[in-house]
DNA sequence: TAAGATAAGAGGGACAT
DNA sequence: ATGTCAGTCTTATCTTA
């Protein structure tokens, strides 16, 4: 605890003067008499206080990055910044600039010394954009890292493109958490074509021997109704017309987002609500010929009757 | 203008060779 | 390993109400 208590001090643990400072930009603490980092990452090791309970501990956890995955050092390394002053918030003189210049370079190329940590370096920076561009949780990134982490023990990116790989692993994490992505939305966020997204996918469900379920047409109605602006009351009976067709295992093969769109469809078209094939087909990445297709074999096997604008079940 | 019909083509899974 | 086949989805175009 001699740690803590020098940090609550503000007490050097080396100099022993109390000159501690905290970096705003890194979060790091360091003296200002002698120069010592003391990281914030090495005060979080512990909590400081007691918890009883999972609630308690949320609440009185400290904040800070968690080491994370995703980040290709897992986020436990030192930076040197690009601040144009010292410690003590007085600009560098040119010549300690040019000092401070050559350790950055040299402290970037010691961390991204060989080529598997450039490889993450790359791949974790196309992570990241991607995440901002499909508005995906943390928890998905994480397991998008874990997978390309495992891509890369297993050799699979030797000779692949990395941002295809990583766009294989994030539709992969997708998939398995149940988050309604289509291939075709990460294929082109990540300027990747469908395809070759597509065969590193198969190529990483192949070599970790994974099997993937396949994406609920229920979640992607909702995403699909919530894109099209569709009211509850559509919602719920699309729901129904869904769980039946799965009841009488229609919903086999069928691209899950081409059925939901379809199951809405008919819903709206019962509830004489206004809703176009076109609409319904932007909202869900399909064409309207497939909701039309899914649309007929609902029809067909669920018995729902169309008359002219009527329809009943 | 929306919806339905039809046809050609791409990509992938199952299966046989 | 390679080819074939049935089934799915997409793209494009035309017709119908």
């Amino acid at each position: 605890m001699v740690l803590l208590d020098s940090i609550r001090d503000n007490r050097c643990i080396r100099c022993g003067k109390d000159l501690l400072i905290t970096d705003g930009s890194t979060a790091e603490k360091f003296c200002g008499g002698c120069g010592f980092v003391i990281t914030e990452r090495i005060v979080d090791l512990g909590s400081e206080v007691r918890a009883f309970s999972k609630e308690e501990f949320d609440d009185k956890a400290r904040t800070g990055m968690p080491a994370s995955l995703a980040v290709h050092d897992m986020g436990l390394a030192t930076v040197i910044g690009h601040e144009r002053t010292d410690a003590m918030g007085k600009p560098l003189s040119s010549s300690m600039k040019y000092t401070i210049n050559r350790l950055r370079t040299w402290d970037n190329r010691s961390k991204a010394m060989d080529s598997a940590e450039r490889n993450l370096r790359q791949a974790f920076g196309e992570l990241d954009r991607l995440r901002d561009k499909l508005a995906l949780s943390d928890a998905i990134i994480e397991k998008t890292a874990y997978i390309y982490r495992k891509g890369i023990e297993k050799g699979l990116t030797r000779g692949r493109s990395i941002s295809g790989i990583i766009a294989a692993a994030l539709y992969m994490a997708c998939r398995e958490s149940g988050t309604p992505r289509t291939l075709n939305e990460i294929a082109r966020q990540s300027n990747i074509k469908r395809k070759d997204v597509s065969r590193s996918y198969r190529l990483l469900v192949e070599e970790l021997d994974v099997t993937m379920p396949v994406l609920d047409p229920i979640k992607c109605m909702a995403r699909i109704a919530s894109q099209a602006g569709l009211s509850e009351k559509i919602k719920r009976v699309a729901l129904t017309i869904l769980e039946k067709a799965n009841s009488i295992e229609l919903t086999a093969g069928k691209d899950p987002m081409g059925l939901a769109a379809a199951a809405l469809y008919l819903s709206c078209a019962m509830n004489k609500e206004n809703t176009t094939q076109k609409t319904l087909a932007m909202a869900a990445g399909v064409t309207e010929v497939t909701i039309r297709n899914r649309c007929m074999h609902l029809k067909e096997e669920l018995h729902i009757l169309v008359q002219s604008s009527r329809e009943r079940y």
